[in-house]
DNA sequence: CTGTTAGCGCGTTCAC
DNA sequence: GTGAACGCGCTAACAG
């Protein structure tokens, strides 16, 4: 099978085996409105384009408009997730809607400049999912195109960016423990270090909540997702004073192991202590008792990032609006 | 911020720059052997390019030698998981290593074809990881790019294709259990369409390894994800004659569903039963025992997809061997 | 009206 | 060290 070494056609081709020329060729093919035309010459071409398997070349094209209708996303070193996984598919979707081709480049650990992918790619915007520093700003803008800025999390920058507010996440955590009749609360912290971006404006969301409601600011404790770390973090809770009765988890893989640390010690959820996680992921309605989490509807999300890319495209700012709990469902499972 | 309106500079505004002509600075910039540059006509086109924050434009490049480094990779309509971000991040490194760039492309549902990517880009290697219908290999083949099926699982057909042993796994898992002394085992099943192409090939090897140890073939049950579901798996296998005594899952989803299922009905783990799952997922060791389960060494897969793609640019048929259990470590551990 | 010629865009490379 | 041509598709200006 060696597809590789067979040349593809050429405009040129398709001109010479219908027998008219390029020019009327490239009219065809692309519906110049300002040509007209005959359906006898048309069909020609069209034939002709189909019997040699005729395709666009796409480096050709890009070349002479100087655009391609590439999006670039790269990926950060995040760790990838079903939720993430979603996101992006719905993005590529609306993306398509607009004419616009989402290609994303995991994030590699070489220490190579990212601008070595301007080489090989001129794409119309490249989003950004955190806050690149000063030299990759300069690469992103020598290749020419557009830089969008978007940040999942809540950055406190300015500039061609979006922001989402995961700061509502760790509110809606604190406003139903609280309406549940909690008053001390504790926040699982995750412990992976890649995570923080995401972890801070929860943690922040939780603590401007509980401000709100004249609760004490929750108390912050690191749950590694191994037994014993999780054992330790929901000891600390338990013999503060006065005790945690509600941890609000970073996600639900920490709701997890502050579940499975309260089974092992004997502490009944969630009489003794409650639990609230983020993701809904697919297990959590497996944990004892059931997990209450907080879901996240990842079309509006896809939306505004769209938004957001057309806006960078046309040289605009950024869009003001951005997905707050209306686009959040609280997932209320009846404990067993 | 409007950065999209900047023009980029051309190697033509360097060689004005400099004060040379576009040849040389060509040379300069690729370090051409054959060519012999005085040093110090080579720093004035380096400070020239840099002055002038130069990067090659791709698209030329490209349409002149008629091959991008771009490696294409067209993500199927699976669910993203954490093993399998890891996967494409090693991928997206090792492919670096040869100079290539790993580019992904979300699957959408949308009708619209493939080929609407070749608008777009031209890719040196097109990776599809499953197998195409005829008209999107033609498709591919008409862009001029080599196609590389790399298929994660073990569909049994032959080509330009590379095979990954799923298999293994589930041998792996019977071995393990058959060595503990069970002799009556049941299959865990993932409800997830989406999911069939990877539960085939590992429920194949289980069968195959119980034939080969003289087991009865494993009694497969469909496990959802939610309680009651799996609740009924777990029953119809403990009231089978004889009962099943160990459950191979598919992953450690479909396990920590089996767990919670006999906890809810009072099966003892592993007395009663026992588990084994697939990933080592993060809240693997959070479960009531704690899941035995495999790991996978997913910078392994990534050489051989990485063979795989150098072959197909080559015009070379697909690598012969491939990750077999020596690329996966089970992970036992101690029930609680 | 219909269809062609000519030249652009950008980096690479051969021949002088 | 340079001029010129090439690769491929698009389109303004022009000729039949």
């Amino acid at each position: 099978v060696r597809d590789g070494l067979t040349k593809r056609p050429t405009s040129a081709d398709v001109a010479r085996e219908a027998g008219l020329s390029r020019s009327t060729v490239s009219y065809v093919l692309n519906d110049d409105p300002n040509q007209k035309i005959p359906p006898a010459t048309r069909e020609r071409v069209l034939v002709a384009a189909a019997k040699l398997g005729y395709t666009p070349s796409a480096a050709a094209r890009a070349l002479r408009s100087g655009r391609s209708d590439v999006v670039l996303g790269l990926l950060p070193d995040w760790p990838m997730s079903t939720p993430l996984g979603s996101l992006l598919e719905h993005l590529a979707e609306l993306l398509e809607t607009h004419g616009l081709t989402l290609l994303l480049h995991p994030r590699t650990n070489s220490k190579r400049p990212v601008s070595a992918l301007w080489k090989s790619i001129t794409p119309a915007v490249v989003i950004l999912f955190e806050q690149p520093d000063e030299d990759e700003k300069a690469a992103i803008k020598a290749a020419g195109a557009a830089l969008a800025i978007v940040s999942l999390t809540d950055v406190k920058t300015q500039g061609n960016r979006y922001r989402f507010a995961d700061e509502s996440l760790g509110r809606l955590q604190v406003e139903h423990l609280a309406a549940a009749g909690h008053r001390t609360l504790g926040y699982g912290y995750p412990a992976d270090e890649r995570l923080k971006s995401f972890a801070e404006p929860r943690l922040d969301g939780t603590r401007m909540a509980c401000a709100d409601l004249e609760l004490e600011t929750p108390m912050v404790r690191t749950v590694p997702l191994d037994p014993a770390g999780a054992e330790a973090a929901l000891t600390a809770w338990m013999s503060a004073d006065p005790p945690v009765t509600a941890v609000c988890a970073y996600n639900d893989e920490i709701a997890t192991a502050v579940l499975a640390a309260a089974h092992r010690l004997k502490v009944e959820v969630p009489t003794q202590i409650a639990v609230i996680g983020v993701d809904d992921m697919p297990t959590a309605q497996l944990t004892q008792p059931p997990l209450t989490t907080i879901a996240r509807n990842f079309v509006a999300y896809a939306e505004v990032i769209t938004a957001n890319v057309i806006n960078a495209m046309n040289g605009q700012a950024a869009v003001e609006r951005w997905p707050h709990s209306d686009s959040m469902t609280l997932i209320i499972r009846e404990s067993a």
